[in-house]
Order: C-alpha cells, then structure tokens, then sequence
DNA sequence: AAATAAATTGAACGATTATTCAATTTATTT
DNA sequence: AAATAAATTGAATAATCGTTCAATTTATTT
C-alpha cells in the first residue's frame, strides 16, 4: 500500500547533483543545500534518502569508483583476441579519454578522506585490486593464448597500475598540451615495456 | 620605531597549527578559530597575518612541499661516492620512515585543491618538477663516476618518481603490515631496476 | 617620559552549515 | 471514497564559519 518508493531513483540523482556540484566547486564547498537547490528540492529530502553527509560521501565515492571500471568495457567486436582487448584497454587508459571519462579533481577530494575514514579506505582498496585483478587477467588471457611472454601477471598488473596512478598524479599538473601528448606516450611505452611488448 | 615585527615567527607557528589541526581532522575540518585556539591566540591575529584563509593555505602548501625536499638530505659522510649517495636517497624513499616524515594525508588534501586552484598547482608542478631534476642531477654525477649506466637520466628520474607516486598511492590504502613491507621492497626493486642496477 | 608602531584582543557581522521535527502533499492500495 | 505509506515541504535549531573594525596592550625608539 502506500506509494510507491522512488528511492533508488532518487538517491541517484541527488548522488549525481553532489558529484556535479563537487566537480565544480571542490567536495570541500559542496553542501546538502547547494545540492538540494540543483535539482529543485528540499534540504531536508537530502537528509530523509542519506540519514546523513557523511552517507551521502560514502555514495560518491562508490559513484566515482564505479566510474574506474569502465576502462575494461571494451566493444565486443575483439572476439577471440585477447591482446587486442589488453590493448584496447591500455588505449583506454593511456588516451585524452581520461580526463573527459573520469574526473580524477573529485576522486583526489574522496581519495584524501581514505586516511581519517577506514569506510573509504576499504573502498578505494577494494578498487584497487579489483583493477589490478581485472588486468591480471587479461595479461593471463594472452598468455595462455600464446600472444604474451609475462612471468608473473599479478606483479605485471601491479606494476602497471603502480606507473598509470603515479602518471597521472603528475600529468593533472600539466597544463602544457604538448608537454601532456608527449608525457602521456612516454608512460604508456613504459607500461607496455612492462608486458615486454615493443613500442611502435 | 615601534616594537620589533614578530611576523615571521608568528606566521610560521599558525602554520604549524594549522598543518597539525589538518593532519589530525583533515583540511576541510580545519578552520581559522581552531588553529588559533591551538595555540592560544584570538582568531583575528590568524586573519591580521594572513590576510585571508587562502593565503594562509598557500603557506601550509608550501610548508608541506618543502618538507619532500628532505629526502635529498644525506649525511656528508658520503664523500666523493656518487653512487652511494644515490643509493641512501632511494632508501630515504622506499622506507618506512616516509610516513613519519611526511604526512601523505595532509598533502593529498593539498593536491586535491591543484585542479581549482591555479597557484598550488604551479607550487606542487614545480616541487614535481624539482625533486625530478634533483634525481637526474644524482643520475648524472653517478655516470659521470661510471658507476652508472643509464641512457636518459632525466626520463629515468621521471619513471622513478611516476613509481615512487604510483607506489605510495597505492601503499596508503595499505593497512596490513606485512602486505605494506613486501610491496615496499618490490617497488623499491622496479625502481633499481630502472637504474640497471641488480637488486639483492 | 613621550612618541611610535606593531601585536593582540574582543565584540560583532552576516552567511552558511548539517540536522530535527511536525505538517502536508501525493500516489497507490483496498 | 477511505486508508495507507511514502514523498516532500517548511520552519526552526544550534553551531561554526571567515572576516571586519575599533580599541587596547606591548615593546622599542627618540
């Protein structure tokens, strides 16, 4: 009886309000009133769907996170070849694509919350590996399709992921687009020099 | 005339304040009032030396960044071997005495504000920047002692730093003691092995 | 001692914050 | 149409925020 939830939808959309408002004007000034006047609503319907802020942060961070994974959805037109897909997916990540895919400005504002809150933590840890499990197997793929001579791909995915986040700790600073073309290449030869593949 | 000017020494003890209060509630948590009631001063005397709250986070950013030039700090016992010196740089780094040195947590609350803030992110490019030179300059005095076989030292010195920022990324999310020594060391070796240089 | 200038205080400002609670609106059921 | 339950509002809360300004204290000079 009663109506009928809008909660899933709801929650989502108040997520994304937060996340635009983060992306704009940093987590550190985004409030449940800016958040609610963005789309249209009460403060207070903020509160009633995330108990509390701090709710609503742990919500984000797992929108953003989410966000990660999308690096391994690769089209399914690379049937059977395991290394066009690792290719593809190092494309996916060492490209332009990056900065308009993900917004790394708010994932560094729920990244620094990891080291005074262990909710955020575990989830920022838990992505992580689940990453570096996912190109773990894709490297195992083309092992064991004869295209890859990797000696252990747990360390080669961990390596990998160790270059891109530090890539692109630096790279964010970079403001010079030639200087960003020509880094962005230089790490990704790195990475592909890590999987023993010669770079073009 | 008038009584002698206690600016620097005033400036750099609300700084200080200011860094602990970040480091212990996070920046986002740490306000003018708190800092000055950390050491007993009235909150406008914060706002009568650094004419607003901004400022006084541009001198905390360089407090902070200040404090990762340390790692180049070796004892001068290291007479004449180049190779040496370079060596206990890198174990300054790969250490456990990182975390108590520096503090990760303050410093990422910085970094996050580089994508919205153009003067810390000229300030955090050019510490990038700087600490790589410095690198290279050891690379350098090594190969000019032969002691050395590098082909790029400065795109040498830029992975390893790429591998030292990627590496601690990925090391704050670790809680798990043995986990963090193990991985330490690995990054460590891939670091060496950048350097050509054999790890034991 | 008088003059000077910086250090420091204290009160007040308006704005915004997260959260509460009761009241009301709205949709879906019987 | 009556009952039900969730959605939504609106007002009020106490707390904290950064900042301004005038007044006062303090140290150092002439």
């Amino acid at each position: 009886m009663g109506r009928k939830s809008l909660k899933d939808t709801r929650q989502k959309e108040i997520v994304r309000a937060f996340y635009q408002l983060a992306k704009k004007e940093g987590l550190e000034n985004a409030s449940l009133a800016k958040t609610a006047a963005l789309i249209n609503i009460n403060p207070s319907l903020v509160i009633h769907y995330f108990k509390t802020k701090e709710h609503l942060v742990y919500a984000l961070t797992e929108y953003i996170l989410d966000k990660y994974l999308l690096i391994f959805k690769v089209p399914p037109r690379h049937s059977g070849n395991a290394l066009d897909k690792l290719l593809t997916v190092l494309d996916n990540i060492f490209s332009n694509k990056w900065n308009t895919l993900f917004d790394d400005s708010v994932s560094y504002n729920c990244y620094s919350l990891t080291f005074r809150n262990s909710t955020i933590k575990k989830k920022y840890k838990n992505l992580l590996d689940t990453l570096r499990s996912n190109l773990e197997a894709l490297i195992v793929a083309c092992k064991e399709e004869g295209s890859l001579s990797v000696k252990d791909p747990a360390l080669t995915a961990d390596i990998i992921f160790v270059l891109i986040d530090g890539a692109y700790y630096y790279l964010s600073l970079v403001t010079n687009k030639n200087e960003y073309r020509k880094k962005l290449l230089l790490y990704k030869q790195q990475a592909l020099q890590q999987l023993n593949l010669a770079s073009s």
